[in-house]
DNA sequence: GTAGGGTTAG
């Protein structure tokens, strides 16, 4: 049965608005409980602050009486979490709706991306019963973060009142297209200016890489328009400059901000450094791997902040300093989720994963982060059972895996060699997460680890989204280990024609590829056609597969000749390809000195030993032979398994 | 309880 005020969500919609009405709140409740009323309300927003909406919920369930501000507080802390569907529910069920409900409701719907919710926001904006500045402002705002700036631009033409928070959306709605022109000149024609339209401004310009303009502007502004705070936008510029390691410019810039230390008012401008300033100087510093200079900011900070704490944390941990970071980690008055996730990841890349799983278990509050960090320290370093068993507790936990928990797994199970728990993480990545390519990547890698080079395949054929390089490389690599030398070789030439540029791993597997399947001419030209079209500098692994090439097709002088004039020592796999050569061709000398070469880089390995031994016995030279056994006995060299004596 | 801008992270 339909209540006084209808149900928004069935039935004539547009009958339904005309009958809503507007109120402030239940005017029938005795004085007491609406004190009461308005300590719940008070209540259920600060669960929601704090994340914590299942409480909140469970509180606005539990309650007798509700007012407008309890629904629309409820309605709040879903369309933050952008849970819409749960948004609206709650919107269709409320008694009464006042503007506030409505200009949620149309806030949640643009803040969902895609444009199925646009278009169903902008539906609701039409049919409010009445508009305010703020219902405005979150339409226009709403379409320029979705890149519809046309759409967004009518609507600010149309509104009826104008104020600066429309403007900054417009500002902030052209830099996110890009329209670097267009935003300075509308930021130029504005009648009135706060100190948000300058960090509208700058942030965008930095995102688009023009940080010289957004120095300019400042630098313009700071007499045009006195006494205006431009702090927040200086430190955006500042931290712009730290992310392409420009230290020097932003040092520059922090040093032209007037002091907040110093007490008197000696500069006319009013705006000084605050928190932020330091901490992205510092942040600066950290990113350079400059240390001392961000520590002596840190020691001449008036007040840190949790940030200051955690950037300065995070700078040792980068370096690997694990005792100053945790000597501050202690200092620090309240460590935050990210303070207790930066000690465990400090604490995995050092290898210290019983240090890391003691933070890790004595955390206040874990979060979707901490999770992951610890998976990923245990599959870093190798401990997959420790990772697995993480995976499910989290699980257990009640917390959702993302692609970053996903892509953890799947090298796990590639570690392990695990085809039945990788198909099973499979599913779980078609189930839960959107689609992405490093997860494909790592996903092909999985499965062409495990041997199922058909799966790796329909992973790399089913990829919707972009096939970058590490794709391409994945699947070729997968193809060459499996001696798939004419299917590697194909989809190297569809990369080509596709222009994805091949990287120095791509000829591994390409070179790797020829040598197996002993095609001499092909790998030679690949070789020549990696330096002379690509530019890419031959590493020992290529020459290794060369010399491979070569020994197979008998070219032994040539294949040492390449060995002798190639700029950088060469490694087992040179040498080992090289007797592999030799043995097949019968080249006691040159065998001799690869052998030689091989014990001495593995002294322990028998292999080396074996080889020579096979290959005297193969020509009859049982002398030589016998001494290379005795001289095996001698250093104490034991035969491993998998070689054989007697050879086939 | 609703609209625009800034720092830290696996």
């Amino acid at each position: 049965m339909a209540t006084l005020y209808g149900r928004v969500s069935s039935g004539n919609i547009v009958q339904q608005v005309s009958r809503i009405r507007c109120c402030h709140g239940s005017t029938s409740v005795t004085r007491n409980s609406s004190r009461s009323l308005h300590q719940s309300n008070k209540k259920i927003s600060n669960l929601i602050r704090n994340g914590r909406l299942r409480e909140a919920r469970a509180m606005f369930d539990s309650m007798r009486h509700r007012d407008t501000v309890t629904w629309n507080s409820m309605i709040s802390g879903y369309v933050h979490r952008r849970e819409i569907a749960q948004a609206r529910k709650l919107f269709d069920q409320m008694p009464q709706r006042d503007i506030v409900s409505w200009n949620l409701i149309v806030s949640g719907y643009f803040s969902c991306r895609g444009s199925r919710f646009v278009d169903e926001g902008r539906e609701l904006f039409d049919l409010m019963p009445q508009r305010d500045c703020v219902s405005w402002n979150t339409v226009i705002s709403g379409y320029a973060k979705n890149g519809r700036m046309d759409q967004a631009l009518k609507l600010f033409n149309a509104m009826p009142e104008r104020n600066v928070v429309s403007s900054n959306a417009v500002i902030t709605g052209f830099l996110l297209n890009g329209d670097v022109d267009a935003a300075v000149d509308f930021f130029k024609a504005m009648p009135e200016r706060d100190s948000a339209s300058f960090s509208a401004l700058v942030a965008g310009l930095v995102r688009n890489g023009k940080l010289d303009i957004a120095a300019g502007i400042l630098r313009e502004c700071e007499i045009e328009d006195e006494g205006m705070d431009l702090v927040h936008a200086c430190n955006t510029l500042m931290a712009g400059y730290g992310q392409r390691g420009q230290v020097e410019e932003a040092r520059r810039l922090f040093d032209e901000i007037p002091d907040n230390r110093v007490v008197g008012d000696e500069d006319k401008r009013r705006f000084r450094r605050n928190v932020v300033s330091w901490n992205s100087m510092m942040m600066c510093y950290v990113k350079v791997g400059d240390i001392v200079s961000a520590r002596e900011l840190f020691d001449g900070m008036v007040e840190h902040d949790t940030c200051s704490w955690n950037t300065m944390i995070s700078g040792y941990v980068q370096i690997s300093n694990m005792d100053e970071a945790s000597k501050l980690f202690r200092e620090m008055p309240s460590p935050d989720v990210l303070s207790w996730n930066l000690i465990i990841s400090g604490f995995t890349q050092n290898g210290n994963l019983n240090l890391a799983k003691d933070f890790f278990e004595r955390m206040p509050y874990k979060n979707l982060i901490s999770w992951n960090t610890m998976i990923a320290g245990y599959e870093k370093n190798e401990n997959y059972k420790g990772a697995i068993g993480l995976f499910s507790q989290m699980q257990l936990e009640g917390e959702r895996p993302d692609k970053h928990t996903l892509s953890s797994v799947i090298s796990v199970c590639t570690g392990l060699v695990d085809l039945y728990l990788g198909k099973q993480i499979h599913q779980l990545v078609i189930k839960s997460v959107l689609p992405d390519s490093p997860i494909d990547n790592s996903l092909i890698t999985m499965y062409s680890r495990c041997g199922a080079i058909a799966d790796a395949c329909n992973v790399f054929n089913e990829i919707k989204l972009y096939k970058d390089v590490i794709t391409w490389n994945a699947m070729i690599g997968g193809y060459a280990s499996h001696g798939f030398a004419a299917e590697a070789l194909e989809i190297f030439k569809l990369m080509k024609r596709l222009k994805i540029h091949p990287t120095y791993i791509t000829f591994i597997s390409i070179l790797s590829a020829c040598a197996h399947a002993g095609l001499v001419e092909e790998g030679r030209a690949q070789f020549k056609s990696m330096i002379n079209d690509y530019g890419i500098e031959p590493r020992v692994e290529h020459v290794a597969s060369l010399v491979d090439i070569l020994g197979r097709q008998g070219e032994l002088q040539e294949a040492m000749d390449l060995i002798n004039t190639m700029p950088f020592k060469p490694d087992k796999a040179v040498w080992g390809a090289l007797l592999g050569a030799c043995r097949m061709h019968n080249n006691v000398e040159l065998a001799i000195v690869a052998a030689e070469a091989l014990i001495k880089l593995e002294p322990e390995s028998s292999a080396p030993y074996v080889l020579l031994y096979n290959m005297y016995a193969n020509l009859g030279q049982w002398d030589d032979a016998e001494n290379v056994r005795v001289l095996m006995e001698e250093k104490n060299i034991k035969k491993q398994t998998g070689y054989s004596w007697v050879d086939s």
